[in-house]
RNA sequence: CGGGGUGUAGCUCAGCUUGGCUAGAGCGCCUGGUUUGGGACCAGGAGGUCGUAGGUUCGAAUCCUGUCACCCCGACCA
C-alpha cells in the first residue's frame, strides 16, 4: 500500500472531544471519524485492523468447530416479543416501523434470530452439537454512548450460538469456546483476566468475562488478594460481616428530620455515619412489592437480586407505589412495621449484623433512631431472608481473603443459556430416546472494536500507538527519508521485496520531509519500520527500527528483507505461544 | 431522563463580561522559493450565513428566548 494514495489523515492536536488515550489516539492516527455520538466511520487504516481482528476470530472459531453465517441485522419485533426481551431490553433496543406498518428490531444480539433457526432446522440429536456464528454489526440504543469505541451504539460483534441436549455436551462446547477465546485474545495481543460473570440480560446458568485490565474500563473486577478468583462486581460474593456486639440501645425513637431524602442528608442532620443507616429499597416484581435492606454506605446489588428472584423481571418501585406502601414520601421508607406487608424482604448481611441503626419511619419527614435488627424489624420470617445482596467494597472478604478491585474493558463473554431462549421459541428436538425435549444453548460474544480500543489502552507511548503485529494495520512500514533517487529507488526495492514475501507492507511515498513521516509512523504503531536514508544507503544498509524499542539497528540491503520478514514470523509466533 | 459544559475556518482555540469599521491566531490546505533524519522557514493565497430559529437594538459572534448537536457527571432515590 502507498501513503500517498491511501487517506490516512494523522492529525497533531488531540481531538476537543476525547476524552480517554484510545479515543484520542484512534482519531488523531486517522483510524475513525465520528459520524454522531456513538457511530464512528472506519477509515482504511482502522478497517484493516478491524479485518484482521475478525479474521484472528474466523480462525479460532472456525477451529473450535464453529460454522460461520449470516443473520439479518433487521429482525422483526414479534419474534422479540415472543421471549420477551422487547421489553427486558427496554429503551436500548433499537426499533422502527416499516411503511407496512410492521415492528423491525436493530438486533442487538441474536439469540432470538438463531434459536428461531435451531428451532426450524434442528430435528434429531444426531445433528448435534451444532455450533453457529457471525460477525455482524449490532445496534443498542445507549442511553450514554461515550469513551469513543469503547460504549458506541454501533459495533462489530462475533456472536456464536451452540445447541446441545444433554449439560455435558453444553460444557463440552463451553469449555472449547472457552479456549478459543483465550486463544483469541493472546493472538491479538492483549492481556485479559477470566472473571466469574453474571447472566445480565441473557439470562441462564453460568458465564465468564474475559475482561482488558485498563484504567479507563467501565467494568471493575473484584479479585482475591491471592489472584486464585476473580469476578465482575455484579457477581463478586462477600463474607458476612461479623456481628456487632450488643450496645444497650434505647427504645426505638422517630425523630423529626425535614428534607432530608437522601443518605447524605440524613448522616448531616442526626451525625451519624452512613454506615450506621438502613437504606430501604423498594421494587415491584410482577404484582409483588419486594424489598431491599442495605447499609447506607453500601450498594444493593442488582444482579444479586435478580438471581434471588430467579431471574423475574423488576425494576425499583415509582414514587406511586412507593407513597402507597409507605404511606410517606420517597426518602422516608423503613423496614420497622414494613415487612408483613411485602411479599419479600431481603437483608444484607451487613445489615443484619448491625447492632443498632438509623433508618426511614414510613412517614414524610421522620426518620427512626436506634433500630436494632431483629428487635424492631424481622430478620427471619416466612418472606425473610438475610442474603448477600451488594456490591463488594473495599476491606471485603471472601473465605477470609482480601478483596481486592481493579478497572477492565469487558471484550468477549460466554454464556451457558440453558433452554431459556429454545423453550419460549419452541426449538427442541428428538433425542436417541425418540423422546422430544427442549435443546440447551450456549452463547458466546467477542466485541471487534473493543478489541482494538483496549490494545491502544494498553499499547501506547508519547508518540502514538505501540500496536501487537497481529493486528497493526500494516506490520512493516518502509520510509525513504529523503527524495534522492537512489534512495526511492532502494526503497521501492526493499517495499517489493516485502510485498513478495508476503508481508503487509505500507511505503510512505509521500514527498515530506523525514520527521513527518517519522511522526506518523509513530502515531500508526506499525511494529517495524524500515528507513532507507542517504547515509546508512552509501554503506550499504537500510536502518530499523522496531515500534516498541527506543533504539535502532543497522541491516545490510541486500538481506534485509529476509531478516525483516524473520522478524515478523517471530513476533507473530510470540502471540501465538500459550500463555505461561 | 436529571445536573454541568461547549458550539466561531478542515483541526485546536481567542474574541462574548462592557453590542460598534471588512471576525482573528496557530496548525492543516493551495502557489512560488529556500530547506530536507524527528511534525522546517519565507512570501503570497483559498477557506467562516459565528450550530439553528426568533426577539431586543440604529446596529448582535457578543444581550434575551426557543431549539438542535456534541462532551462530561449521574441516573440505586429511600
Amino acid at each position: 500500500m502507498r501513503y500517498s494514495q491511501t487517506l490516512i489523515p494523522t492529525v497533531k492536536e488531540v481531538p476537543a472531544d476525547a476524552e480517554i488515550i484510545s479515543h484520542q489516539l484512534m482519531l488523531r492516527a486517522g483510524l475513525m471519524r465520528k459520524l454522531a455520538s456513538g457511530t464512528y466511520i472506519y477509515l482504511p487504516a482502522g478497517y484493516r485492523m478491524i479485518r484482521k481482528v475478525e479474521q484472528i476470530v474466523r480462525e479460532e472459531m472456525n477451529r473450535a468447530g464453529a460454522q460461520e453465517m449470516l443473520m439479518p441485522m433487521i429482525q422483526p419485533l414479534d419474534l422479540w416479543q415472543q421471549t420477551g426481551r422487547d421489553v427486558d431490553y427496554g429503551e436500548t433496543l433499537g426499533q422502527f416501523t416499516d411503511r407496512h406498518g410492521r415492528g423491525n428490531v436493530l438486533s442487538p444480539t441474536a439469540e432470538e434470530g438463531f434459536t428461531f433457526l435451531g428451532a426450524n432446522e434442528i430435528n434429531s440429536y444426531k445433528q448435534l452439537p451444532m455450533n453457529l456464528y457471525q460477525i455482524n454489526t449490532k445496534y443498542r440504543d445507549e442511553f450514554r454512548p461515550r469513551f469513543g469505541v469503547l460504549r458506541s451504539r454501533e459495533f462489530i460483534m462475533k456472536d456464536a450460538y451452540s445447541f446441545h441436549l444433554g449439560e455435558d455436551c453444553l460444557h463440552k462446547t463451553y469449555m472449547d469456546m472457552y479456549n478459543a477465546y483465550c486463544r483469541v485474545f493472546e493472538r491479538c495481543g492483549v492481556d485479559y483476566v477470566i472473571v466469574l460473570a453474571e447472566s445480565g440480560e441473557m439470562g441462564g446458568s453460568g458465564s465468564h468475562q474475559f475482561t482488558v485490565p485498563c484504567e479507563n474500563g467501565e467494568d471493575v473486577i473484584v479479585y482475591t488478594a491471592d489472584d486464585k478468583q476473580a469476578w465482575n462486581i455484579e457477581k463478586a460474593p462477600v463474607d458476612a460481616l461479623p456481628k456487632q456486639p450488643a450496645v444497650e440501645a434505647g427504645a426505638a425513637q422517630e425523630v423529626h428530620t425535614p428534607k432530608t431524602g437522601t443518605i447524605e442528608d440524613v448522616c448531616a442532620f442526626l451525625k451519624l455515619p452512613p454506615d450506621q443507616l438502613i437504606k430501604t429499597l423498594i421494587y415491584t416484581c410482577g404484582e409483588e412489592i419486594v424489598v431491599v435492606l442495605v447499609r447506607g454506605d453500601h450498594e444493593a446489588n442488582p444482579e444479586k437480586l435478580t438471581r434471588l428472584l430467579d431471574g423475574a423481571h423488576h425494576e425499583m418501585a415509582d414514587e406511586a407505589a412507593v407513597v402507597k406502601l409507605t404511606g410517606a414520601a420517597v426518602g422516608f421508607a423503613g423496614p420497622v412495621g414494613l415487612c408483613d406487608k411485602v411479599g419479600k424482604v431481603f437483608i444484607d448481611h451487613a445489615v443484619a449484623a448491625m447492632a443498632v441503626g438509623a433508618t426511614g419511619a414510613n412517614k414524610t419527614d421522620y426518620h427512626i433512631t436506634n433500630v436494632v435488627p431483629g428487635r424492631d424489624f424481622p430478620t427471619d420470617g416466612e418472606n425473610v431472608q438475610v442474603v448477600d445482596i451488594r456490591n463488594a467494597v473495599e476491606g471485603d472478604t471472601y473465605e477470609g481473603k482480601k478483596l481486592l478491585f481493579k478497572r477492565g474493558i469487558e471484550v468477549g463473554q460466554v454464556f451457558k443459556l440453558g433452554d431459556k431462549y429454545s423453550r419460549k421459541l419452541g426449538a427442541n428436538c428428538l433425542g436417541e430416546d425418540g423422546k422430544q425435549r427442549d435443546l440447551l444453548m450456549g452463547c458466546y460474544g467477542i466485541g471487534i472494536n473493543r478489541i482494538i480500543a483496549s490494545a491502544v489502552e494498553n499499547g501506547h507511548d508519547e508518540n502514538g500507538m505501540i500496536l501487537p503485529i497481529s493486528i497493526a494495520p500494516w506490520e512493516v512500514i518502509v520510509t525513504p527519508a529523503g527524495k534522492e533517487d537512489e534512495i526511492v529507488e532502494a526503497a521501492e526495492k526493499i517495499y517489493q521485496q516485502l510485498l513478495d514475501a508476503g508481508m503487509e507492507v505500507l511505503i510512505d511515498d509521500r514527498k515530506a520531509r523525514g520527521g513527518v513521516k517519522f511522526k506518523d509512523a509513530d502515531l500508526l504503531g506499525i511494529p517495524i519500520r524500515v528507513t532507507i536514508g542517504k547515509k546508512s544507503l552509501a554503506e550499504g544498509n537500510v536502518e530499523l527500527k522496531l515500534r516498541s524499542e527506543p533504539d535502532r539497528s543497522t541491516l545490510p540491503i541486500d538481506t534485509a528483507a529476509q531478516q525483516v520478514a524473520k522478524i515478523v514470523a517471530d513476533m507473530k509466533a510470540k502471540l501465538n505461544e500459550p500463555k505461561s
